[in-house]
RNA sequence: CGGGACGUAGCGCAGCCUGGUUAGCGCACUUGACUGGGGGUCAAGGGGUCGGAGGUUCAAAUCCUCUCGUCCCGACCA
């Protein structure tokens, strides 16, 4: 490709409106141009760069049985309402009409869509295991798009399917994924963790996550270094604690005030009692009214593990309009004694002693409270978020690490969630009827390349991976103009080609200074620098972007040992 | 949805507070000349519903109201 030829709108400064890394260099490099929030038009470049990502997806999928369809976009409401994600998926999922008025929705996700072909085309056990998967454009009406690429609200994604009898094949087929994953991951260059998972809105029993390492992305992961367990911290086990022997003064409960001390610290330092023997109560709301968590005053409770130990639909937060209902609570001084709530406790709660804990009343909190005596618990268990240098969960020796993270790969057992729901059901060999089990598996396209540039860039611009480079190799002439030179580009040029490598020549009329920022900002791993002084004494400035170090080699040799120079990159 | 900010040429911004010539600057773009190994120089140019609507005023980019859009923080989220 020339690169006068190329639609390559390259720009000096970033655009206002781009936060994040990735965005600004896409932007900058001409890989993509918004079109309205989270809307993005690919550019030639974004596209051969994303057309790559596919191709490895394509590649590991195909090889463990996938096969790809191409399904419908707009999808009508009466699917959605089957499945029950009509109401439950909100405002996320963008409403439309057609001119008879029927209800539509642009597709965030395709699982509807997958079983309603499955039910209606396969009945037997001897259909299954199938293993579909397509890659698409979906829409979700995101609250707040950002980063670009990253987080839009149209996005490419790959998403698959499979339906088996059983659950042993469900999980051969989900591990069989999470390699292929592993190895799509590794191909794109990407430095990644898996990750154990909720299943959040989408529901199912299992599931992991493909997390790339990035300081910039929104997830946080904790990890084992030793074990090699990895967990969303959303999600991350604490390590139970060692049953504490009773100290052998057990203190009586005592009330003392605590004017306007709401907050641990403000307690802890006022009482001078360390932050770990208070313990906070925090008020959620779910679909059977309140109920209570109680962590450690240094923890921090997490919603998601609580929503779990509870077994409930939902929970939230509870608003302060809902607690102006309950006069007898009263924000910062709520305790589980004599509250008239479920309480739920982390389990590092049950060894403690003689803590500290809201008194429901104001200013007053009580301190020699013992769990059991003074209050009952409803249900202990794991509540609390992880923190860095946390024991493992898993192994003796190793502790938390906490890192950030991009999700892009997603993998599930939706068990028969959907199946049952949309009656997608087939006989077994005894005849009897059985609702298939379902896996789905996504790899965010558009969110692998941003991630990619997160994890692969310099002041300079991209640094591709090679894999996902939109060329291989760019050939920079200081003045094309010049017969000689513009002569030695082309034949260079020609013969990568023939060589199979992909090959963009700038044959612009700009100066070397211009091509070079350009060729830097784009991120092409090799640059082959062509200039009369070194052309004089038979030789080529081969440039890595990698480590931005350049090297002369004589020419034309060297022109036949790139494919393994590229090899080494 | 709550809080905050911004919208002036393709991009990045100044001007607005304190209304008053023909609305500026840098980059980009066009033409020409010189130049040619890290965004070069000089000269001459083109490009603006100042987001939109309404209002105040002799006069609005500037003040007021509404509205649309975009971004940030939070809540939310495969």
């Amino acid at each position: 490709m020339y690169f006068s030829k190329l639609f390559i709108p390259t720009l000096k400064e970033s655009p206002a409106d781009a936060e994040v890394t990735s965005h600004k260099l896409m932007v900058r490099a001409g890989m993509i141009r918004q079109l309205a929030s989270g809307i993005y038009s690919i550019l030639p470049l974004g596209l051969r760069v994303l057309r790559n990502v596919e191709k490895i997806i394509r590649e590991e999928i195909d090889q463990i049985g996938g096969q790809e369809v191409f399904l419908p976009s707009i999808q009508p409401a009466e699917l959605w309402v089957e499945s029950k994600r009509w109401d439950f998926y909100g405002k996320e999922l963008l409403r439309i009409k057609d001119r008879n008025n029927r209800e539509f929705c642009y597709g965030p996700t395709h699982e509807e869509v997958i079983t309603d072909i499955i039910r209606k085309e396969v009945k037997s056990y001897r259909q299954l295991p199938i293993l579909l998967y397509q890659i698409q454009t979906k829409f979700r009406d995101e609250v707040r798009p950002r980063f670009g690429i990253m987080r839009g609200r149209e996005f490419m994604m790959k998403d698959a399917y499979s339906f088996h009898a059983d659950e042993k094949d469900t999980q051969h087929t989900y591990h069989q994924m999470a390699q292929a994953y592993t190895n799509i991951f590794n191909r794109c260059g990407l430095k990644f963790k898996q990750v154990q998972a909720d299943a959040g809105a989408i529901g199912g029993s299992f599931s992991h996550e493909f997390t790339v390492l990035a300081d910039s992305g929104e997830d946080e992961i904790g990890f084992c270094e030793i074990c090699g367990y990895a967990s969303n911290l959303e999600l991350a086990e604490s390590k139970p604690p060692f049953p504490n022997i009773t100290p052998s003064i057990q203190q009586d409960l005592k009330e003392v005030e605590t004017p306007g001390k709401k907050s641990v610290k403000e307690v802890a330092e006022f009482l001078n009692f360390p932050e770990r023997q208070i313990v906070k109560t925090i008020l959620f709301e779910n679909e059977n009214g309140l109920v209570a968590g109680l962590v450690r005053g240094d923890h921090e409770i997490n919603p998601v593990k609580m929503k779990n130990l509870i077994g409930c639909e939902w929970l939230h937060p509870a608003e302060q309009e809902i607690l102006a209902k309950y006069p007898e609570l009263h924000s910062g001084y709520v305790g589980p004694i004599d509250l008239k709530l479920p309480v739920y406790a982390d389990h590092e709660i049950s060894v403690l002693h003689n803590f500290v804990i809201g008194a429901n009343k104001p200013s007053t909190h009580f301190t020699g409270v013992q769990v059991e005596r003074d209050f009952k618990i409803e249900k202990l268990g794991d509540i609390r978020t992880v923190r860095a240098d946390d024991p493992c969960p898993r192994c003796e020796k190793g502790t938390y690490h906490v890192k950030r993270g991009i999700e892009v790969g997603h993998i599930f057992i939706l068990g028969t969630k959907y199946s049952s729901a949309m009656k997608a059901v087939f006989l077994d060999q005894q005849g009897k009827e059985n609702s298939m089990i379902m896996g789905c598996y996504g790899i965010g396209v558009g969110r692998t390349a941003a991630a990619a540039i997160e994890q692969n860039h310099d002041e300079r611009g991209i640094v591709w991976p090679r894999n996902l480079a939109p060329f291989q190799v760019i050939i920079i002439p200081v003045n094309y103009s010049n017969e000689e030179l513009k002569n030695v580009c082309d034949s260079i040029y020609n013969r990568l080609k023939e060589m199979g490598i992909e090959t963009l020549l700038d044959d612009r009329s700009d100066r070397l200074g211009v091509k070079l920022k350009d060729a830097d900002l784009i991120g092409i791993p090799l640059q082959i620098i062509i200039g009369p002084k070194n052309l004089a004494t038979r030789q080529v400035e081969i440039k890595t972007r990698k480590t931005n170090e350049s090297n002369l080699h004589s020419y034309p040799e060297i022109i036949e040992d790139i494919p393994n120079i590229l090899k080494g990159l």
